[in-house]
DNA sequence: ATATAAGGTGTATTTTTTACACTAAGGAAC
DNA sequence: GTTCCTTAGTGTAAAAAATACACCTTATAT
């Protein structure tokens, strides 16, 4: 850490893998390129980070341009600096992941100006992304489908108010597998980490389903306690 | 990705964590600044990446810089860009950690120009380091204790051929608690990991126990199958 | 009233985790 | 060479967790 220049620049940028579950689908947002390089492929939603910015905020800005969502949750999951990786030059970029609730209007607003569009694509439907971000999305996915194998981290992407059947098909789109719907049920609730609510599904054409909350604070009282390797 | 200046600089940074087991204490490498910021404290291994290099080229650099070993598996657990984490100005730095077979002689060569002395740390006595170093050092210790509960991560640290107990002391080390010993044993072997030798141990005055040696083929075969969160 | 579609529930079996204590072997000390 | 000391090495029973599996209930639509 010496030999410092008087005043110093950096290049490196925030990619976000951002997350959205929508009709029984999950999906992420990508953004349509409309500058070299690259130009007309999609993308992660990313951006230098400014010299005066910490990182986390640059991911928060980014994510707010991107949805116009603030305050969510992010959290970041790998650093990307292969020689390659930029045509251009040496780009370090920080990835992050994002879960994001689309509560029907779907809140996508394709602010920046390099991007001619933003869109909400069905991460089995991804195409070959700009620079290393197909390689980027590997590794975020990879990660929330390990994650989740372990903590409740999916919530963010439901609606408020839930039913188990909606979680359940959350988590078997997550992990791409069919999951016992007993099991789950009763795996999910000793967690004790929701809340069932008074109140049943609206609007459907069958046996409307009880409704759920996720409650934080016990999500922090059962959560905290560590993995262990036996005793 | 756009507008970038026609060259370009980066300042960033890698810093390691690098593991070690002697005497059935687990410890870190230390180095001592001799250099302005945090002259005469200690710090982690580190050092800019090149904009000509790969962070994780900067790592192994790093890292036999500070050890002279080549060719040692590192991860890259986090990157942390604080605004203030560097007093004169923006440093991020991405943090890998490693760990190496400490076979007696302890190969540490203190050969940077800006450290006065490299030292192994038991990682129960490690100061108040340079920078946010000790929050590096505490999120990455963390990784590994976590790591270990559902991987076997920790064979770098033995030498080639050890004992079930240096291996249990090793574990009981890391995750800072006694393990019942035929639990242990039970456990690791059923994990199908080790060739066990037609070897003794040698040089003890007691009982000389078997020695095992970690066998990479069956590892790589019995820890593909992932994680489930129940079927 | 009937059909349709999802909601909601329990138990037996298997697997995994935990708790727990004594004999065996080898070298050191006398 | 006998005794002592220290660690090696082993099995089983009980508890907990994970799995497999099928039917009745309830709400709406026709």
């Amino acid at each position: 850490m010496e030999n410092l220049p008087a005043h110093f620049d950096s290049l490196f940028t925030v990619d976000c893998i951002i997350f959205g579950f929508d009709e029984g689908e999950l999906k992420i947002l990508l953004i349509e390129r409309n500058e070299e390089p690259f130009k007309g492929w999609f993308a992660l939603p990313g951006y230098f980070v400014e010299t005066t910015e910490a990182i986390e905020s640059a991911a928060q800005r980014i994510l707010y341009e991107s949805t116009g969502l603030r305050g969510i949750y992010m959290e970041q999951f790998y650093t990307f600096g292969a020689l390659g990786r930029h045509p251009q030059g040496r780009v370090i970029t920080v990835a992050y992941y994002a879960m994001i609730r689309l509560t029907g209007q779907k809140d996508v607003k394709p602010v920046t100006d390099f991007a001619s569009q933003a869109v909400w694509v069905n991460v089995k439907d991804i195409p070959e992304l700009a620079f290393d971000h197909s390689r980027i999305f590997r590794k975020g996915f990879e990660k929330i489908r390990n994650k989740i194998s372990y903590q409740p981290i999916a919530f963010e992407l439901l609606p408020e108010k839930f039913t188990l059947t909606q979680l359940q098909n959350l988590y078997e789109v997550i992990l791409d597998k069919k999951l016992d719907k007993r099991n789950f049920r009763k795996k999910m609730l000793s967690y004790d980490i929701l809340k069932e609510l008074d109140e049943k599904q609206k609007g459907v054409s069958y046996r409307a389903a009880k409704l759920y909350k996720f409650d934080k604070r016990k999500f922090a009282k059962n959560f905290q306690k560590e993995l262990s390797f036996s005793k």
